[in-house]
RNA sequence: UCCCCGGUAACUCAAUGGUAGAGUAACUCCCUGUUAAGGAGUGAGUUGUAGGUUCGAGUCCUACCCGGGGAG
């Protein structure tokens, strides 16, 4: 069962409200997917994250295959069962991965730029540790260096098979370092899983296109109109936007515009709490990020004054909580002394209540959002 | 009182008589569909003190100071 009604479009902007009804639940969007990789939202429990105010989770297939295997979470009843969350679930597709363990890897850098790249990957150039084939990606297991391959099918068939509400399409997600050249040969390819993606999908799980394109508007729009076309229950939007970060809201405003208005779009991997109005004001209903926990582990928290990371000296002596204005169980019990202290001590629990309260933050932060846009404020 | 061992960056320790280094901590910056409880960078020293030998001493010699151990 999968649901999308755009309840209300906001007359200042691409924001709309929507409600996304899957069989474990609704999504009141537009709203923060929080990353659960291997199953957890890490330092979290599924309860925890819950109270945090998710109301999605997304998890990987690439990561999930490796450990425990799809098998074993089939036998513990599907994914939502082996880890206790009765919400909505999403799998990202492992496409991800093509990019985060080749060039990403090979280059130390994320899929965000800041400046001007000098130096550009081209068409044909191969990443160092995983080969990109018209089939799919070779990769090597992390934990026994045996070979193992993921394209459109043996990704579907793993999303599949965990069981999640929402599945995405296997791509290719891009290096911000790609050339003209090689951004349209990946796009090609990109395009054309997408469509061995929709001949191997089911019944029983939504399936998101993904739309890439790089910080080219011209390319963004040609896979706007052709993945647009394909008939998916909804759209990932993946990949970088360009360094610049105003690019960011011009292209996915665009690429909004050219997908179906009555189905869901989800913004992929992007989402620094400061950007959320912009996201939303682009258009989209969805959108991931591992910033809370990833930031949260190192030790910067998100607040309604900006970051601070806590594990600088100077907030051993903070008796303030966190963020004075949040309504976080951390937040109420706990000050950014206490948390420093822990961080530096290298406790875990201090990467827990930091990453809880980013986690709690964020979404609030989307639910703050959505509350302007119905009162016309966005 | 004597004998032995030691004293080098904030901490723990390196350095055949030839430019005093590392790890940790500190500080600054970074992290956006998790290769990440991670990464990059910076500052950091009268080598216990005072002499001596030497072209040159953290290193060898003498005295003293401090710490640890042993003998009596």
């Amino acid at each position: 069962m999968f649901a999308f009604r755009v309840l209300k479009r906001s007359n200042r902007s691409r924001a709309r409200l929507g409600i996304l009804k899957t069989a474990h639940g609704e999504i009141e969007t537009p709203a923060f997917v929080p990353v659960a990789t291997r199953a957890s939202v890490r330092t979290m429990d599924s309860d925890e994250a819950a109270k945090a105010g998710s109301q999605a989770l997304i998890c990987n297939t690439y990561h999930l295959h490796i450990a425990p295997g799809e098998a074993i979470v089939r036998k513990a009843g599907g994914l939502h069962d082996f880890m206790h969350w009765n919400g909505p679930l999403m799998t990202d597709s492992g496409g991800f991965q093509v990019f985060s363990l080749g060039f990403g890897s090979d280059h130390g850098m994320g899929k965000m730029l800041k400046e001007e790249p000098e130096r550009r990957i081209t068409e044909g150039a191969q990443p160092m540790h995983i080969e990109i084939t018209e089939d799919g990606v070779h990769f090597r297991s992390p934990v026994d260096g045996a070979r193992m391959f993921l394209g459109p099918k043996e990704s579907m068939h793993i999303q599949k098979t965990l069981g999640a509400d929402i599945t995405f399409a296997f791509d290719e997600c891009p290096s911000p370092l790609s050339d003209r050249a090689y951004l349209k040969t990946s796009l090609e390819r990109t395009h054309l899983w997408a469509k061995q993606c929709l001949d191997e999908r089911n019944t029983k799980q939504a399936l998101f296109g993904i739309v890439q394109g790089g910080a080219h508007k011209d390319l963004r729009l040609e896979s706007a109109r052709i993945i647009g076309a394909m008939p998916f229950e909804g759209f990932g939007i993946g990949g970088e936007f360009g360094y610049d970060k105003r690019s960011l809201k011009r292209i996915v405003s665009a690429m909004c515009d050219s997908l179906p208005k009555e189905k869901p779009r989800h913004l992929l991997g992007v989402g620094h709490p400061e950007d959320f109005a912009h996201i939303f004001a682009s258009g989209i209903d969805l959108f991931d990020c591992i910033a809370p926990t990833h930031y949260g582990r190192h030790g910067t928290i998100f607040t309604s004054r900006g970051r601070f990371d806590l594990r600088k000296e100077r907030f051993l002596k903070d008796r303030k909580p966190p963020d004075a204005s949040c309504k976080c169980e951390v937040c109420k019990y706990y000050s950014r002394g206490y948390i420093s202290h822990l961080l530096r001590s290298h406790e875990l629990t201090g990467m827990k209540l930091a990453s809880y309260h980013n986690l709690y933050f964020l979404n609030a932060q989307a639910a703050f959002l959505r509350h302007r846009i119905k009162n016309d404020d966005l």
